[in-house]
DNA sequence: GGAAGTTGTTTGTATATACAAGTAATTTGC
DNA sequence: GCAAATTACTTGTATATACAAACAACTTCC
């Protein structure tokens, strides 16, 4: 009879050293932190900063445009606006479509981005050390297919 | 007088383009969605696989070592236990430090890894192809200064 | 031009996540 | 051997996240 619990103990082993999940997660939280710890001071979290520069870029966002270059639920992204709202770095613009809720950057928005710039660029600096040439090189590659 | 406005625009390009905390976050929610789709029908999500292998391969798991293993924050952990343990996968084992709330697989939880494996595989296949070597190569450089 | 289908967003619910503060147990220093 | 410091975890609070379902507005098709 074989030895049923080793071989799952050996495929346990496996998940372990192989899932690229459990690493792709860590490595998130680790960088997630960086930025975070590095933007408290702001009163911003990288999760909104990221939506706010998308914003920026595109001047009058759609949120479905911003849920397909974030690879964002389209729920998550309504929540973090109405707390970007509420601390007016957005607005809401009712366009043509009377279903889309476009949003463009307030002034303050703009500002905070601004003011937001050198911790951003702390935080990056981290990251980049943490990560390595390897890993950003992977990160890019990886991340590539969903540029814009 | 330096045109103040568009040198903030170049900036906020430049955090669109090469920020890393982006293309991390972006990357963690289309992996971690591939495993969870993968693993819905058996009721689990990745987040507590990850802790369930933990526990297995630790066979009597304290908090802070999966804390430290995973750079998870204890809260974090805390409530996701939580969670399993009223599944029943996971039991708190009383030790001799009172303060460490030991936990081990159960039973039942070590059913569920094994039926679960079939599932880890199919995404770990298609998250492999979606990274491509590049990007695996990146993450185990990554990741490794993580490991155990 | 109206019914049926589609699309864009919000709301309900659940999990994951972390920081701050609280609590309880252990360890350290004297 | 006790007070102070430290450690290990839990609880309070807030944000991020996604799925399912609801809702409203647009589009299609006849």
């Amino acid at each position: 009879m074989p030895d049923k619990s080793s071989n799952l103990d050996a495929k346990i082993d496996r998940v372990a050293r192989e899932c690229i999940a459990v690493r792709m997660r860590l490595l998130n939280r680790v960088i997630t932190n960086i930025y975070d710890t590095a933007l408290r001071p702001l009163g911003v979290k990288v999760s909104q900063l990221n939506v706010l520069v998308a914003a920026a870029k595109l001047q009058l966002a759609r949120p479905q445009d911003v849920c397909r270059i974030l690879q964002l639920d389209s729920s998550t992204l309504s929540r973090n606006l109405e707390r970007m709202k509420s601390r007016g770095w957005i607005q809401i613009v009712p366009g043509a479509d009377a279903r889309t809720q476009s949003f463009r950057l307030t002034s303050a928005g703009r500002r905070l981005l601004e003011r937001a710039l050198p911790a951003w660029e702390r935080a990056q600096g981290r990251a980049c050390e943490l990560l390595g040439e390897n890993g950003l090189g992977g990160l890019s590659a990886a991340a590539g297919s969903f540029n814009t």
